[in-house]
DNA sequence: CCTACCGATCGGTAGG
DNA sequence: CCTACCGATCGGTAGG
């Protein structure tokens, strides 16, 4: 029940629309906005304005406000999952993997534009408890991803423990990054990967 | 500049005025608003009715919602800062030691009633620019205790790195937690924190 | 700390 | 997708 029906809007004539990107456009404004203001913050106005359109168009796409946050989230969420699975699906080294995991994690969060997906982390609060159901669906396979992961990892010897614990602790220091690291300064986004994967895993090659 | 000076409301007449205590009422429901539904979806009538006060009273104690948020925040970095400064100095072994610390931050975010310092960590945006400055002072203060033990840590050979980047890893594992944990539920606070330190220090004991 | 109130804004809708 | 608009709510204030 993504995409709901785009239906011909004047009826008459034949103009081409180039419709659709209209709402992958909104999409993108209101995780925009969402992420640098925040859910409440944010007005449907503002939302509106920074695509050209009027303060009421944007209900001709979207029910509500509410719709509005759970299509950014969905959008989020579906860009980890594919750039995770990917990453997972490497050739290499369980090591070599896991850095290529966490890098890509870490660049849905970080790279320019890369607004979904901190609005799916902190602004569960404002979805309606029915939308969330439609989340934790995808979040859900999002997750066996990285349990695949962190049970090679054990199993190689690399990794203590490898339940929901851990994978919880792992994505909280990713997660926090969107806390605390600014474009340009001091590391890039490759190195934090190496650093994290480092922390993640206890000495990777200690002389035994 | 924390406590703004009270003076006498009335002026006239010998009423003993029960007073100050209505302050920290305000703040303690406003953590607990803030937290639950976030600060810009919480009103001033939300917090007034929450210690029986009408809309228009709260300003009489605060000059507007953000000074409120500003409370808040002061109040629950505070609070870990003692908390942390405590454990910190324990006696015991740099383990022993860094699960106290693990603990008592955990505990400041996760026991009922611990409201400020997850409002510390998840309203940041609306808290204005200024308002900011004094928060990040005492927050320096908060992460040198940690950068004293991570070091401690190292030195020790329990730690491969000591920096920030460790730190902002470790503190965001413990961060995450209050997104996850929910109390009764499985684990309890000191199986967490258990479970962070076995995280966070590279095999505890291994035979070599 | 209450009463009464204001100006501004906000999500959303009707009707084209 | 625009125009015009509504009801509700919100932070904050005056005046006691």
């Amino acid at each position: 029940m993504a995409g709901s029906t785009r239906s011909t809007v004047g009826g008459r004539g034949a103009e081409i629309q180039e419709d659709g990107n209209r709402r992958a456009d909104l999409i993108r404004a209101a995780g925009h906005l969402f992420r640098e203001k925040g859910y409440e913050a944010t007005t449907i106005r503002d939302i509106a304005h920074a695509v050209g359109m009027r303060s009421g168009s944007p209900f001709y796409h979207f029910r509500s406000k509410q719709e509005m946050l759970k299509a950014v989230m969905l959008e989020g969420l579906e860009q980890v999952r594919r750039a995770l699975a990917d990453a997972a699906a490497h050739e290499g080294s369980p090591q070599d993997r896991l850095r290529a995991m966490v890098r890509a994690h870490l660049a849905t969060i970080l790279e320019p534009g890369a607004d979904f997906v901190p609005v799916l982390l902190y602004e569960w609060r404002a979805l309606p408890e029915d939308m969330r159901a439609e989340i934790i669906a995808v979040k859900e396979r999002y997750e066996e991803i990285w349990d695949g992961m962190l049970r090679e990892l054990k199993q190689a010897g690399l990794l203590q423990d490898d339940d929901n614990v851990t994978r919880l602790f792992v994505l909280g220091a990713l997660n926090w990054v969107v806390q605390w690291y600014r474009r340009g300064e001091r590391y890039s986004v490759d190195e934090i990967a190496a650093r994290a994967v480092q922390f993640i895993l206890p000495q990777p090659a200690v002389p035994r």
